[in-house]
RNA sequence: ACGCGGAUUACUGG
């Protein structure tokens, strides 16, 4: 039962949520840890509809089967039934408030997240977190700062996870000053920021969205692994600077480096051409993305290649 | 063996 449970948990985490149910409907026995393992497969993605179905025929649920329920209807956006199924939860705790406090920092107001976060008995780094990612992806970076500040003063120690959050509110806000402050924070966290490519892509990001090209392309020098968010960054970095060749070039070595480019890829690459005013890369990138990554093409691209002819005048070639 | 928070997107703005 263990090993068997251990693979669903493994097949769940990868996002093989199907062959996790195969797996799982093929176990000869299940405990409660098996079930949960299968119920957050589909909180990770969000299927709620299949979890509820899930939790509903469990023989017996614990705290954990209670959270990832939450968690499933958070990640699906459902608010109120993660409300009302965190109501329910007998014996919540800590991890099970914070799937709340998630979930609201997804998907309501400040005001609420930080309502249910102070109703919390204890808050742990992940609950602030949260809290300051309700504050940054809703560009209250002012907020997020204080917030994280507070934390400190709490005397909770911010981890990579929290300090990349922060980061993300002062790349929002193009906070020099405040992103100088975290990136010491990181700094003095320990590991340095070589030791999480998250973190240093979130460093990069920041030094970018304030202007600091050179100190972003040092940091991305700096890191001995990256990821395809990394070079992303890099090269919408080069975009956003007003580098169009130089994103081209980046854009390139990625490809060199056995990496497929995504949709967020040639979002970077086709705006660095339309920023620049470099017409023919545009056109080729975009023949090169419906040609040989038909699957990534989105409505961005052909937005910023419409903006990129029509500031050349070429409304002649819009209809292509 | 199971549950909670993290980085890139044309959207805006300056």
């Amino acid at each position: 039962v263990v090993t068997l449970t251990a693979l669903v948990s493994a097949y769940a985490q990868l996002d093989r949520v199907d062959q996790a149910k195969e797996l799982f409907d093929a176990m000869p026995l299940r405990n409660v840890v098996s079930w949960n393992a299968m119920l957050q497969g589909y909180a990770i993605e969000g299927r709620a509809g299949e979890a509820r179905k899930l939790f509903d025929s469990m023989p017996c649920r614990n705290v954990v089967s209670w959270t990832a329920i939450v968690s499933a209807y958070g990640h699906a956006g459902l608010v109120e039934e993660a409300q009302r199924a965190f109501d329910l939860t007998p014996e919540r705790d800590m991890a099970c408030w914070n799937a709340m406090v998630a979930t609201l920092a997804e998907h309501a107001s400040v005001e609420m997240t930080r309502a249910i976060f102070d109703a919390a008995p204890e808050k742990n780094v992940v609950a602030w977190t949260a809290l300051i990612k309700a504050s940054a992806t809703r560009c209250c970076a002012r907020e997020a700062f204080r917030t994280f500040k507070l934390m400190d003063l709490e005397g909770i120690y911010p981890d990579d996870v929290a300090l990349a959050s922060v980061l993300d509110a002062a790349a929002g806000a193009a906070s020099l000053a405040e992103g100088r402050a975290i990136h010491s924070a990181v700094l003095q966290s320990g590991g340095g920021c070589d030791s999480n490519f998250v973190l240093s892509t979130a460093l990069l990001n920041m030094y970018s969205k304030c202007g600091q090209l050179e100190t972003a392309r040092r940091i991305f020098e700096d890191m001995d692994w990256r990821s395809d968010v990394t070079w992303n960054a890099m090269i919408l970095a080069y975009a956003e600077n007003g580098r169009g060749e130089e994103a081209i070039h980046l854009f390139r070595l990625m490809q060199l480096e056995g990496l497929d480019p995504d949709e967020a890829s040639f979002v970077a690459v086709l705006s660095a051409c339309s920023h620049c005013g470099l017409v023919h890369g545009g056109q080729d990138h975009l023949l090169s993305l419906v040609q040989d990554y038909p699957s990534v093409v989105n409505l961005q691209h052909y937005a910023c290649v419409v903006h990129m002819l029509a500031r050349a005048g070429e409304t002649a070639r819009l209809a292509g």
